[in-house]
DNA sequence: GTGACTCTTCCGCTCAGCGGAAGCCATGAT
DNA sequence: ATCATGGCTTCCGCTGAGCGGAAGAGTCAC
C-alpha cells in the first residue's frame, strides 16, 4: 500500500459502500485518507473517463463506464450468463429466491438473485458478500475448498446469526463432510430465523469448483423435495461451463438414449 | 489525455473486450500502448489489489474486487434491482426475451437480459452496446432523451442493418414523434430480420428518461398484445424508482394503439 | 454580516514513476 | 545441442508528473 497513484486510485475507489453509493468530493477525500487537492484531481480523472460520475448535486457515484467494464470479468457476468436459464428454470418452478455465488477470499460472493416479490426476504444483495459457515452457497463452496481456504475460514471466527448457527468448528467438520456425501448443502436458519436454503457446488471444465447456486425458501418448509431440482440445476449449469463431473452423470440414461453423444 | 499514471491504469482496463476478455502481460502492454515495464508495474498493483486477476495459463481478466466495486453503480445494478421484479413478471408472462437498457453517450447499455431457451436469438448482451435507431430500447431512450442527443444521433451515421432500418433523420424524427405520442417504441425487424421488439421508457424521481425496456419476439408475430404489458411493466418500474409520472395515471390520449407500417 | 462548509485553481519543490538494459524461462525450429 | 523467439521479471539512475499548501470563490444557515 505505498504512495503509488495507482493505489490512491484505488483506494478512492474502494470507499464506495452499498450503504454510501453516493459521495460528495470531501467525502471522498476524508475517507480515502487522501488530500482534498489530490482527491480532486484523480477524481476528475476518473470522471473524465467515466470510471466515476457526478450527479446533479455534485455527488460522485460509480460510473456506468466501470461498470461496463467489470462485465467482462470471466469470474462474474460470465459466469452468469451461463448459469442463467438453470437459474430460471429454478426459479419458474418454485416462484423463490434463486441465488449463485462464487468464493472470493473466505466469503461467499452473491452474483446473481431473482427474488419472487411474495417470497422470504433474504439479506443477500448482488455484489454483496456472505461469511460462508452460515449460508447454503457457503458450505457448498466451502466443502469442495481448497484445503488452505477451510483450514482459515474454521480457524477464524464464526460468528453467530441464530441459534441454529454452526460456530465450532468440530461440527462445522462434520457439516462439510456431510454436504460432500450428499452433494448438496442445506442451510437451515443458520443465517435467519425465517429462511432455509438448499444449495449444491456448479464444477468448471477442469473439474474445480466455481461457484454454488441455491434457492431459498421459508424455515419449516421441507427441503427434501427441492434437492433433486437444485442438484439438476447445478449438474446442468457445470455442463455448460464444460466440466466432465457433469457429462459422466447424466441426469437421466433412459433420456439420452434418444440423443447422439457428442 | 496526458500520460498521467491514472491515464494509464484506465486505458489498460479499456484493452479488455467482450471478444478478449483474458490478455497476457504483452498482450495488455502492446494493446495499450504501454511499454513493457510500466504496463508490468501498473498490472502487478491491480492485481493485488483484485481489480485484476491471473488465471492459469499466466492471463489476466478483470477481477472480481472491481465487479464488486461496479456493482454499487447507482444507474447499474442500483437501476436493475428495481427493475428486477417487473422484468420476471413480463419474462414469465411472454417467455421470450426482457430487456433493460440506459443511455450513454448516443448508445444504448444493455444492463439486464431474461432469455427464455427456446426464445428468438438476439444480439444484444448484457454490458454491450447497440446503436439508438435500430432497436426498441434505443428508441424509447432516443425518443425522450435532451435534444442535445437527439440532434447528435440524427446528424451522426444510421447504419443500416436490414432494408427496414431507419437511415434518413427525416424519417427518424417522425418515428421518434410516433414514439412519444404512443408511449411505446416498436422495432419491427430494424436490427435483425428475425425480431420485433416493444419496448417502453422508464423514468425517475425527477421525471426524467433513466432507462427503457423492452421485449423481443419472432419477427411476424403481431406486436398490438405485447403493448400493455410492456407499458406496465415500464411503469411499475418507473413508480418504483419515485416518479411522479407513473402514480398519475396516464392521459386518456395515449389510447391510441395503432401499430405503425414497417 | 459571520462562520462553516463546499469546491476549484495555481504553482514551485521533490520523490514516485519511468523505461532501457539485462537476464530468466519457456517453446519450437534447425 | 544450438539458436531463435516470445514471453515475463528484476534492477536502477534520471527526471518531470504528481503533490499538496495556499488562496480564493461559491453556497448555505443562522
Amino acid at each position: 500500500m505505498g504512495p503509488t497513484v495507482t493505489s490512491r486510485v484505488l483506494r478512492l475507489l474502494e470507499v464506495f459502500a452499498p450503504d454510501r453509493p453516493r459521495l460528495t468530493l470531501s467525502q471522498l477525500s476524508r475517507r480515502a485518507g487522501l488530500p482534498l487537492t489530490t482527491t480532486h484531481r484523480l477524481v476528475g480523472e476518473l470522471a473524465a473517463w467515466g470510471a466515476l460520475e457526478r450527479d446533479d448535486e455534485g455527488r460522485y457515484r460509480i460510473g456506468l463506464r466501470l461498470w461496463e467494464v467489470a462485465a467482462l470479468a470471466p469470474r462474474g457476468l460470465g459466469l452468469r450468463e451461463h448459469a442463467m436459464p438453470y437459474l430460471e428454470d429454478l426459479y419458474e418452478a418454485t416462484r423463490q429466491n434463486v441465488q449463485l455465488a462464487v468464493l472470493d477470499g473466505t466469503e461467499a460472493l452473491y452474483l446473481e438473485r431473482l427474488s419472487a416479490r411474495g417470497a422470504v426476504g433474504v439479506i443477500s444483495r448482488v455484489g454483496g458478500r456472505l461469511p460462508l459457515h452460515a449460508t447454503g452457497v457457503g458450505l457448498a463452496l466451502l466443502a469442495y475448498a481448497e484445503p488452505e481456504v477451510q483450514e482459515r475460514v474454521l480457524a477464524g471466527p464464526l460468528p453467530r446469526f441464530t441459534p441454529y448457527t454452526v460456530t465450532n468448528p468440530r461440527d462445522l467438520r462434520r457439516k462439510l463432510a456431510e454436504v460432500r456425501r450428499a452433494g448438496v448443502a442445506i442451510s437451515d436458519r443458520l443465517l435467519e430465523l425465517t429462511a432455509l436454503s438448499v444449495a449444491a457446488p456448479v464444477f468448471g471444465a477442469a473439474e474445480e469448483p466455481v461457484a454454488a447456486l441455491s434457492i431459498v425458501v421459508p424455515a419449516g418448509e421441507p427441503p427434501g423435495p427441492y434437492i433433486p431440482a437444485v442438484r439438476a440445476a447445478a449438474r446442468g449449469v457445470s455442463r455448460a461451463l464444460g466440466s466432465p463431473r457433469a457429462r459422466a452423470w447424466p441426469p437421466s440414461a433412459l433420456r439420452n438414449l434418444g440423443t447422439p453423444a457428442p
